[in-house]
DNA sequence: ACGAAAATGGAGAACGATCTACACACTTTG
DNA sequence: CAAAGTGTGTAGATCGTTCTCCATTTTCGT
């Protein structure tokens, strides 16, 4: 039967009258600060067992840290997100800290809640993955908490940013369709309401480093972008813009994958294969882009690596480190089954880069 | 140019002594509670905005609330949970309440650690989605804090259960094949180490009751089961051992769409293809499943409104609701193409329900 | 053996809110 | 006109920690 009133926690002062100490001596304890004899540590750490007393987060945040970093995120769904949040928690696994993440929505106003909601929180350290407030508003936080911004270009002197050479990643996936032989090369975009300088978003550094290199190989006149989302949905009307095209398109360069199996759904949709008809390439190499059925050529960041490097980067200034540190991963071509040589072109063998086959 | 030091917190005396009233007077008003004139709240809440006072949320949890509601997410990666968290929000939108969400993991040491992380913060109350532990374990959490567990079935006293009813969907897949023709149907199960009583887990539910209705139309010689995981990876494996039989299965019931995902990859890659020559029918219907490309047949079930339950029912219990609630909802068969009349068979075009063509 | 230095343990003031109890000024009522 | 009631504001204890002193004990060099 339950108890039906609930029981009030085990506090260090428990603990204290427990083990016949003061509560200062068992903080140390807790703290392993200086000044506490062996004999006193294991005393107090019986005690502690004993009475399965558990530090009070809120109590501790009073006066000192709340071992707590806070994670925005835009949304919850993407898989990639979830690389990230794996390299941070790996990172934080033998420290204290633990994150907990906020969901912050796509408005301006949902995104400054939940910032608040992790400030008043008095989180020890925040990472915003993708944020779209401005510049100004993210600095103003970074003054009184460590931050760390992730999916940003900008090199703010008073956050530190991680993120993926975008530009790198872009080229890699238009070179290689231009070496397969492609020249109708078309682009599907992400459009928010970002307040931050369009040069620092990685979806503009995508789509223009796509228009870039078009115009690099004489291409300018083929370059044509569908503006809608990184998502499924976006893909998928993205894709039947462009290939509405005449004469259409023979290779699709999605912005991220999930927009890359919107616009092979429209693809299939339209009647057309791919890669027979149309060569379709993503970017972020999610799990499941690797399906033997799906096999998406992709552009793959390691967002692992990304996330343990926001965990360093968070301890280093919670320790006290103030210049800004800005760390970028390179991206690698992942060939898969979703691109070859366009209709018409006769595939050149000493191009062909070896296809995955198994699952990663 | 950032001033190189944190600045001081505003606090609540910073707001009193502007307002040239007392910190009791402030807290009131910021309470809305019972004991202000209209001028007292005006000139307050004037100083609250002048000098962008917001409540310091560790230290009210040293006495009251600390307006958290904590999710423990077994990971971030799946879709389903998003819907969730979407519907949860969406109840607490209005309320001074926010969510956070923390990563539990695959392990019992993990998921722990996680709950312990929740506890620690002072949450008021806390959504635990398909968690590992004991019942013991949740009901030691319940007990001290308002506790919603989704995804398992059983009936404890001192926690709310959401769930979907796994029994009516499964049979609503299974019998859907069965009414399709099929008679060699394959299951792909859930294996983990949770510490719950079998009949509790949804996934347990589903292969159960796939067993049972296999029996129930005499086809108990027919029952196959690969118990893998819900994942496009452990779909992929179940399907390829699910395959190798003979006579091959012409059907296959995957416990969740991401397994359905691995399994019409293993299906594609043995030279075969969905529905001509295998059915797949999935569970959750993410969103996803609805691409043209894949249209995958699959049990919807109403994360948003689970969410919202999930909500509701945490609000009342913080409120002071005792008696435990038990809410499920109804899950739905969304007919797509993955699945028809098994090969050999002529399609019966009365039994034919009408499939979706556009995307959701 | 003596005094200085080092090690150890504790007292008590924060931290920033909440909330009970009460004081004070006005009304209302008998 | 006194007694009682009502509305408004404040004082001050409290929550569970941390952390800065400070007092006491132990160690050790000479």
């Amino acid at each position: 039967m339950a108890t039906s009133h609930r029981r009030r926690r085990v506090t260090i002062i428990d603990v204290a009258s427990h083990a016949q100490v003061s509560t200062a001596a068992v903080s140390k304890v807790i703290r392993n600060a200086y000044g506490v004899s062996p004999a006193m540590k294991d005393r107090v750490q019986a005690a502690i067992e004993e009475l399965g007393y558990r530090p009070h987060a809120s109590a501790r945040a009073m006066r000192g840290r709340t071992f707590t970093i806070g994670v925005l995120l835009p949304d919850v769904t993407s898989p990639f997100f979830a690389e990230i949040i794996n390299g941070l928690t790996e990172q934080l696994a033998d420290t204290d800290y633990q994150a907990i993440m906020i969901q912050g929505g796509t408005t301006h106003k949902a995104e400054r809640r939940a910032i608040d909601a992790l400030v008043d929180r008095q989180v020890d350290g925040i990472l915003m993955v993708a944020p779209i407030s401005s510049r100004a508003r993210l600095e103003e936080v970074a003054r009184d908490l460590p931050t760390v911004v992730l999916g940003r270009h900008e090199r703010s002197a008073v956050y530190d940013t991680v993120f993926d050479d975008d530009d790198a990643g872009a080229e890699l996936a238009v070179n290689h369709l231009i070496d397969l032989g492609h020249r109708r090369i078309v682009h599907i975009a992400h459009q928010d309401n970002a307040r931050a300088r369009p040069a620092d978003l990685l979806h503009v550094i995508r789509a223009e480093t796509y228009k870039r290199v078009m115009r690099d190989h004489d291409l300018a006149e083929e370059i044509a972008v569908a503006t809608t989302s990184y998502s499924a949905e976006g893909g998928y009307d993205g894709a039947r813009q462009l290939l509405n095209r005449s004469p259409r398109p023979t290779a699709i360069f999605a912005g991220a994958d999930q927009a890359a199996f919107g616009a092979l759904a429209a693809v299939h949709e339209a009647g057309l294969s791919a890669p027979a008809d149309v060569s379709v390439i993503g970017y972020d190499n999610i799990r499941l882009a690797a399906l033997p059925n799906i096999a998406l050529t992709s552009i793959d960041q390691d967002g692992v690596v990304m996330g343990r490097a926001v965990g360093r980067l968070l301890l280093e200034r919670i320790e006290g480190r103030t210049p800004a540190v800005h760390f970028s991963v390179t991206p690698s071509l992942v060939v898969r089954r979703t691109t070859a040589a366009p209709p018409g072109l006769a595939q050149d063998p000493t191009s062909a880069t070896s296809a995955e086959t198994a699952m990663s």
